[in-house]
DNA sequence: ATATTCTGTGAGAGCGCTCTCATACCGGTT
DNA sequence: AACCGGTATGAGAGCGCTCTCACAGAATAT
C-alpha cells in the first residue's frame, strides 16, 4: 500500500456519496440505485481502485485466503508429482472463486510459524496434504482453524471426526494384486511406501488382504519411503530374500521406477520375469520404457475436492459426507 | 478471528500496561523495561495470544507476505520438476524469515484477479516464473509492488532496469555443444523450448554459436515446447528431415526424456548412434535409464536467490546488481 | 387525509493493531 | 535548589474497511 492509493473515501468524494454506499457497490449489495452504482463504477475506474485487502479482513473478520500445510520434507514434496498434480487440483478449484492459497511449508521446528499464522487470522480455513504418524501438532493445528485433509487422519493421527478426502487405496492394491495373480503370478511380493503414511499402510494392506485370500504367502514384504532411490533399495532388498520372485507390487510409481532400474541391473527383464505395478498413474509412469502398469488415482481431483469441501464448510454449509472417496482404476501398461 | 480471540487490548489488561507497551514487546522493541517484558510475556503465555494480522498489515502497511506469480498453464508448472526446485529454493529463503507465501497462479483470463491482489497491498512484492512472450500484464503488475523475476525479462517482455535471477543458459548451451564436438560428433541438431521463453532463445543460442564457430551445419533445428511429450515430437521431426543426424542437443531434460523414447524407438541407439545431452539436470535427468548427460543448473539455488533478492529490496537496501547469473556445470552421464 | 411500510442512503462506531507525541520520573549538573 | 537530558510508559489518533442503525422520502394501506 504506497501512499497516494485511492481508498473508499476518496471514491465516495468523488462520486458524491458516502463511503457506505461504495461499499455496497463493491461488495454488490442489491440495494443500491442503479445511478449511484453506475457513479460509483466510474468513480471506480477513474481512480484505479482497488479495495485494501487488510482493512475488509479486519472489518469483515474474513481473509478470504486459505493456507496449503505441507508437513512433509520440501524437498520430497516438490519431487513427487502425485503431489504436484493434488496442488494442481486445488488452486483449479479456487480459481474461480475469491480465494486465495498461502502455502505454508511447515518448520522442522515446532510451527511455530504455522500456528501464528493459522490463529492470527490471515487464512479461513486450511488443506493438509502429505501428514505422517508424529505428526502430533497437526491435530492442534486443526482445531485452529477448519481444515479438510488429503489422505485419511484417523490412521495415522488418531484424528476422529475431521473433513478428509481420500482415495481407495485398498481398492487400488487389491486390485493390482489380484491382476498380478490373473496373470498366473504367485510369488508375489511388494514394496511399501513410508510406514508412517496411511496411503503406505493401507496399500500394503490391500495387497495382503488378496494375497491371504489366494492363499498365497504374504511375506515377501520390503519397504521403501515413497522416493525412487528407497524403491530401487528395497527392491534390492527383496531380491536378495526371495530371488524366485515373479512379480512385485509396488506402492508408488516413483518407486517402481527405481525398482525398475534394480530389476534391470540384476539382468531381470520386466515383465517376463518378474512382472511390476506401480500406484498413482503419475508423471512417473509415463513417459518412460517400459511403460509402466500402475494403479491410477485421480489425484488432481483430490485437489480440487479437498479445496472444494473446505469451500462447502467456510460457506457455512455442512458437507453432506465429513468423508469423500475416490476411485482408483487400473492402467495397463507394459510392466504387467 | 473467531470471538473471544485475545487481543493486544486484553493482554495489557492482564499484564497491568497499556497497549502501546504491550505491542512494544510483541515487536522487541529495546526501550521497555525488563520487569515490565516479563510480565507482558506471562500474559500472552497465559492468554495464548497471537498478533492479528491483517490489523497489523493495516497499520503498519506491511503484509509480510510475498507473491508466487506462476503465467503458466498450471498442468505444465507441475509438471516440470524444474519449477518444483525453484519453488523449493525460495521456501527455503524464506522459511527463517516472517514472510509468508502466496501462490497466484494466473488466471487465462485477463489477470484481474492477480491485479486486485497486487494492488490490494496483500503483498509486499513478488517473484515470477516462467514468463512468456506475450505477458503484457506482468509489465503493468511488476510496478505495483517490487518484484523479481526469475529469467532475463528483458528478452522476452522488453523490460529494462528490472531485478532477476537467471542462470547462465548460453553458456551451458555452449559446453554443451561443445562437448558433443570433442566427442567426435558433426551432425549435431539441437531440440529447442517454447520460443516465447528467454530460457529456448539463449539455449539455442548458445548452441548455435558453438557449431558456426565450429564451422558446422546450424541448421538442424527442432522445436519443441518444454514437455515430455513435445521433445518426442520433435526428435521424430528432426529424425526424418535429417536422418545422420549422431548428437542433439535438447533444450531440456523432460523433452531429452520424450527424444530417448523417439530415437528408442526408431532403433537409434543412445549415446553409439545418437549421442544426448539435456538441460536442467532435474529429477527427469537422475532416476532413468540410460543416465542423461545433462547440464546442471542450481533451481533451488534459482529460487532461493530470487528470494533473496527480493528480501533485499523490501529491506530498503538496494541490491548490488539487478541481475544475478547462476553458472551451469555439465553432468557426465551415459548418453554423451 | 393520516398512518404504515419500504427503500435507498448516510452517520458513525468499531475491527486490532502501530506509532507519534506528550508526560512522568530518574539521576546527574551547576 | 533549580535545571537538564534521558528513558520508560501511556494517550490517542489513525490504517481502510464493514455493518448496524437511524432517517429521510416515496409508496402503499386505511
Amino acid at each position: 500500500m504506497t501512499p497516494g492509493t485511492p481508498t473508499l473515501e476518496m471514491v465516495a468524494a468523488a462520486a458524491g456519496v458516502s463511503r457506505a454506499t461504495v461499499s455496497r457497490v463493491v461488495n454488490g449489495s442489491p440495494k443500491v440505485s442503479p445511478q449511484v452504482v453506475d457513479a460509483v463504477n466510474r468513480a471506480i475506474v477513474a481512480l484505479n481502485y482497488v479495495p485494501n485487502r487488510a482493512a475488509r479482513t479486519l472489518a469483515s473478520r474474513q481473509a478470504m485466503a486459505i493456507a496449503l500445510l505441507v508437513p512433509e520434507d520440501i524437498g520430497r514434496f516438490y519431487a513427487d508429482p502425485y503431489f504436484a498434480s493434488v496442488v494442481k487440483g486445488i488452486t483449479e478449484r479456487l480459481e474461480p472463486t475469491d480465494y486465495v492459497l498461502n502455502l505454508l511449508v511447515s518448520s522442522s521446528d515446532p510451527r511455530h510459524k504455522t500456528r501464528r499464522y493459522l490463529a492470527g487470522g490471515s487464512v479461513d480455513g486450511a488443506l493438509v496434504v502429505s501428514h505422517h504418524a508424529g505428526d502430533r501438532d497437526l491435530i492442534e493445528l486443526s482445531d485452529i482453524v477448519p481444515t479438510v485433509f488429503g489422505g485419511d487422519p484417523t490412521t495415522m493421527l488418531g484424528l476422529r471426526d475431521r473433513f478428509y478426502v481420500d482415495v481407495d487405496n485398498v481398492g487400488g492394491a487389491r486390485a493390482a494384486t489380484r491382476h498380478l495373480i490373473r496373470l498366473g503370478r504367485r510369488r508375489i511380493g511388494t514394496v511399501t511406501g513410508a510406514m508412517d503414511m496411511h496411503a503406505a499402510t493401507h496399500r500394503l494392506a490391500g495387497w495382503r488382504d488378496v494375497m491371504s485370500e489366494a492363499g498365497l504367502d504374504d511375506t515377501a514384504v520390503a519397504h521403501g519411503d515413497f522416493t525412487s532411490y528407497g524403491g530401487a533399495d528395497a527392491m534390492r532388498d527383496l531380491l536378495a530374500r526371495r530371488p524366485d520372485i515373479d512379480a512385485v507390487f509396488v506402492a508408488n510409481d516413483l518407486m517402481a521406477r527405481g525398482a525398475l532400474i534394480t530389476l534391470g541391473a540384476a539382468g531381470r527383464r520386466v515383465p517376463e520375469d518378474v512382472a511390476l505395478i506401480g500406484f498413482d498413474d503419475s508423471f512417473a509412469a509415463t513417459n518412460v520404457s517400459p511403460g509402466l502398469t500402475t494403479v491410477r488415482q485421480a489425484a488432481d481431483t483430490m485437489g480440487w475436492s479437498m479445496a472444494d469441501m473446505l469451500l462447502e464448510l467456510l460457506a457455512g454449509r455442512e458437507p453432506e459426507t465429513r468423508t469423500r472417496i475416490l476411485p482408483t482404476t487400473l492402467v495397463l501398461r507394459e510392466t504387467a
